[in-house]
RNA sequence: GGAGAGUUGGCAGAGUGGUAAUGCAGCGGAUUGCUAAUCCGUCAUCCUGUUAAAGGGAUGCACAGGUUCGAGUCCUGUACUCUCCGCCA
C-alpha cells in the first residue's frame, strides 16, 4: 500500500511508476482514486460536526434540569439519524476507496530497468562457467529413476498431477540442503523459525497476494484457511499491528515451511520432473528493518550475496537477473532473481527472488516502529528472498554434478550434512 | 469436542452507564548543576488548519453488531489467550 498523501502531492510520478508497471487507466485510475480520498475527506469533515453537536447535546443532559431534558434527548436523536445516513455513505465510499488502495502497486525504484516483461530483465552477471561434458549427460528425472531415488509415476496415482516424492540419499539431500542454509542463516544473525503453512486470510492481503492472484491459492472453506505458498505470507503477518521500538531491528528470520501452490497459469509447463510441483519447501529469508531506502539496498544486497553464496556452496553455475518494472509483482520496489545453470535444458532457471518491499507490505499489516532520533511512529521496511527451495534446486545440482557412472558427486561445503560423502548413487563407492 | 477465566496505549495497570486514571519507557522543552535528577508538554489513527507548527474536532478499550440522549462498562455473535477435561501424532 501506499501513502495516499503522497498520492495526491506526486499524482504524475505515481502515473509514471505504475506504467513502468504495465498498469492502465483503465486498470486503476489514480486521478479517481485522488478524487475519491477528497470526497472521504469531506465526508468525514461534516459527519464530525454532527458527531461534535451530538457529543455535546448527550453530555449537557446530565447538568440539565428534567423539563428540558426532553427536548435535549429529541435534538440528539434526530441529529443521530442525520449522523448514521452520513455513515453508512462513508462507509460505501470507503470500500470502494479501500478495494483501490489495495490494488495500488508499489512504485518501482529508478535503479530497476524498465521493460515490458521477462525477456527485458538484465543479467547483471554471470558466476562460475557452465560444465561441458565428455558423454551425454543425463536429466534429472534420468538420474533419478537409474538411482532409485524417486517415485514419480506411483506418487501422482495417489497425490495428483505435479506431486512428487523422493526417497533414498536424495531424500536425505534434500534436507542436508536446508540445513546448509539455515545454519549459514543463523551464523549471519537470522533467527530460524519453522512456521505453519496454514494461514487465515488477512495475511494474504498483508503480503500484496491478494486480491491480486487468488486462483494460485489453495482455500478450504470447511475452516476458512488458506495453504501458504511461502513462509513469507507468513513471516510478513508475524509482527502484524505492532509498534515496535527502533532497537528491536532490524529483525532477521530464517524461516522454514512446505509451500503450496495450485500453479493454476502454468498448465502444461514444466510438467515433468522436480521444476514446477505443487507442494515443496523452503526456506525463506525475511527482513524487517528501519524506514530507509539507503538502509533497505544494503540488507536487500546483503540477502542477495547469501543467496549467491548458497548456490556457490552448492557448486553451481548462476547467473543473476535484474527483474524488470512490467516482471516485477505489485508490492515490489526492486527485485533479482537467481537462476542456476540446467545442463540438459541449456538454460538458466529460476531458484531465487529476491526482493525490497519498502514499506508497502508494512502499511497493510500495519507493522511500525517508533524512530528513536525524531519518536515518531513510522513504517518499517520489509524484505524477503529464498533461502533455498526443494525439490526445484535439486534438478540443477542433480544435472550438474553427475557423473558418466550415473552417480552424483557432493559438493565439499555439503559433505558435512550427508555423512562425509563425496558421491551418491548406485554406483558410488 | 466440553467447562471456566480473560483480552484497556510501546509496556505495566485502574476504571460496574456520563470527557480513558496512574506508573515506566521513548520524544521535545525548561530548570538545577556535576554525570544524574526535577518540572512541563508530548507520546494510536483520522479530519481541519499551517510553509511548518500551534490550535480545534472526531475516532480508538480484541473484532462485528445491538440497546441507550450517552457504552471500556449492559446485550448478542465471532476471534484469540490461559487453565482444566476429553480425544490424539
Amino acid at each position: 500500500m501506499l501513502d495516499i498523501k503522497y498520492i495526491a502531492e506526486h499524482p504524475e510520478e505515481i502515473k509514471s511508476g505504475m506504467a513502468k508497471k504495465g498498469y492502465t487507466k483503465e486498470m486503476l485510475d489514480v486521478d479517481a482514486l485522488i478524487a475519491l480520498y477528497k470526497d472521504i475527506a469531506a465526508l468525514k469533515t461534516s459527519s464530525q460536526a454532527l458527531s461534535e453537536e451530538k457529543n455535546k447535546l448527550s453530555n449537557s443532559i446530565k447538568t440539565a434540569s428534567a423539563e428540558e431534558r426532553p427536548a435535549i434527548i429529541a435534538k440528539s436523536k434526530s441529529i443521530g439519524e442525520e449522523l448514521k445516513v452520513e455513515q453508512e455513505k462513508l462507509a460505501a465510499e470507503q470500500a470502494k476507496y479501500d478495494d483501490m488502495m489495495l490494488r495500488m502497486p508499489n512504485m518501482p525504484s529508478p535503479e530497476s530497468p524498465v521493460g515490458k516483461d521477462d525477456s527485458e530483465n538484465v543479467v547483471r552477471r554471470k558466476v562460475g562457467t557452465p560444465r561441458t561434458f565428455d558423454f551425454t549427460p543425463r536429466d534429472h528425472v534420468e538420474l533419478m529413476e537409474l538411482n532409485d531415488w524417486s517415485e514419480l509415476e506411483r506418487i501422482t496415482k495417489v497425490c495428483g498431477s505435479r506431486t512428487y516424492a523422493i526417497k533414498n540419499e536424495l531424500a536425505r539431500l534434500e534436507l542436508a540442503i536446508h540445513m546448509l542454509v539455515i545454519d549459514k542463516l543463523a551464523a549471519n544473525g537470522f533467527t530460524v523459525i519453522n512456521v505453519p503453512s496454514l494461514s487465515k486470510e488477512k495475511p494474504l492481503y498483508g503480503q500484496g497476494y491478494l486480491p491480486f492472484s487468488r486462483d494460485e491459492i489453495y482455500y478450504m472453506p470447511q475452516d476458512d484457511l488458506y495453504l501458504s505458498g511461502t513462509a513469507e505470507l507468513i513471516l510478513n503477518s508475524l509482527r502484524a499491528d505492532e509498534l515496535l521500538n527502533e532497537n528491536e531491528l532490524p529483525i532477521l528470520y530464517a524461516g522454514f515451511s512446505p509451500c503450496f501452490r495450485r500453479e493454476a497459469g502454468a498448465a502444461g509447463k514444466d510438467t515433468r520432473g522436480l521444476t514446477r510441483v505443487h507442494q515443496f519447501m523452503k526456506t525463506e529469508q525475511f527482513v524487517i528493518c528501519k524506514n530507509d531506502i539507503a538502509e533497505s539496498e544494503k540488507w536487500h544486497q546483503k540477502l542477495l550475496a547469501l543467496s549467491e553464496e548458497v548456490l556457490q556452496d552448492l557448486e553451481l553455475p548462476y547467473q543473476v537477473l535484474e527483474v524488470c518494472t512490467g516482471d516485477m509483482g505489485a508490492p515490489k520496489y526492486r527485485q533479482y532473481d537467481l537462476e542456476a545453470w540446467v545442463p540438459t535444458q541449456n538454460c538458466y532457471r529460476e531458484t531465487h527472488s529476491c526482493s525490497n518491499i519498502t514499506d508497502w507490505q508494512a502499511r497493510r499489516t500495519n507493522l511500525r516502529y517508533r524512530d528513536n532520533t525524531d519518536g515518531k511512529v513510522k513504517y518499517a521496511f520489509t524484505l524477503n528472498n529464498t533461502g533455498i527451495a526443494t525439490p526445484r534446486a535439486l534438478v540443477p545440482f542433480l544435472e550438474n554434478h553427475q557423473q558418466a557412472d550415473g552417480t552424483v558427486r557432493i559438493p565439499e561445503k555439503l559433505q558435512p550434512y550427508m555423512g562425509g560423502k563425496k558421491f551418491i548413487g548406485k554406483n558410488a563407492r
